[in-house]
DNA sequence: CGAATGTCAGTGGGACTGACATTC
DNA sequence: CGAATGTCAGTCCCACTGACATTC
């Protein structure tokens, strides 16, 4: 066998957790993880939602949205209010200060995307990231 | 912003966890998981070896190796004794047995690559994997 | 002495499972 | 009734930190 560490799944492994700890420290910076910035992008795209709505659109466990809500709301980035229509819902909405930090988020995740692919040229990046997504599109997608 | 789905720390991070799965599925089918291919395939490049020096080797942190070392030999794929020659060490070896399970993860891990890369053809994997490695090298490389 | 080795306990993110009460 | 929602507890892998005793 080659050696593993040229086997397709060990690069991209190991890539990503490079781009995770370029991510996450971006994050980190202004006291945040990944689930807060999906949690916060998703509720900007589709407006207050419930926590299972959420979960769907962003991809992120009902059981993890729990705490991830909790410590959101606790930083007054959203607030988390009983649904009148619906008593088994809560309804989560984006805050002003919710979506100051999105945009520092955002801010810090461009920031990363260069340092991440520092190496490639535009053309190249292009080329990365379609081969990706049609990798991607196959396992997750159809 | 773009859509966070189109990313490249998301893409890269979101095939990676469809090939972590991919691979650990295939190991676990044979009672296994990551840091014990590693070390298995590691000892046999470099042969007997301390615990420290198959971490450095391997990649695998000192304080991981003492308990997927124990799992291993529970196993009885490897054997841990003490160096005579300093008595701070154990040497770790392979057995026969785990000799015939590194071939079978092997096995296991060549699949996983094909049903990984399935929409590519093989230029478009090479294109891949050559960008890949250029970013990574980048990254811990230099 | 300083440095290396092995061990153990603990943390963290991200993703998951199972159980449960409440409400529709 | 069955289905959805939210909550809580727990598991898993991989990676890491810190403390510690032993030995070189």
């Amino acid at each position: 066998m080659t050696a593993w560490e040229e086997l397709p799944s060990w690069l991209i492994t190991q890539t990503a957790g490079h781009a995770h700890r370029l991510v996450g420290d971006g994050f980190a910076a202004v006291g945040a993880k990944g689930y807060h910035f999906r949690i916060l992008k998703t509720l900007e795209e589709i407006g207050p939602a419930s926590q299972a709505d959420l979960g769907r659109r962003s991809g992120i466990h009902l059981s993890d949205m729990v705490a991830a809500v909790n410590e959101l709301a606790a930083q007054g980035l959203v607030e988390r209010a009983p649904d009148p229509a619906d008593r088994r819902r809560n309804i989560i909405t984006l805050t002003t200060p919710g979506r100051r930090q999105l945009r520092r988020l955002e801010q810090r995740l461009a920031e990363t995307q260069d340092e991440l692919l520092a190496p490639l040229s535009p053309a190249e990046r292009h080329q990365l990231t379609g081969l990706l997504a049609r990798v991607l599109d196959h396992h997750d997608g159809g």
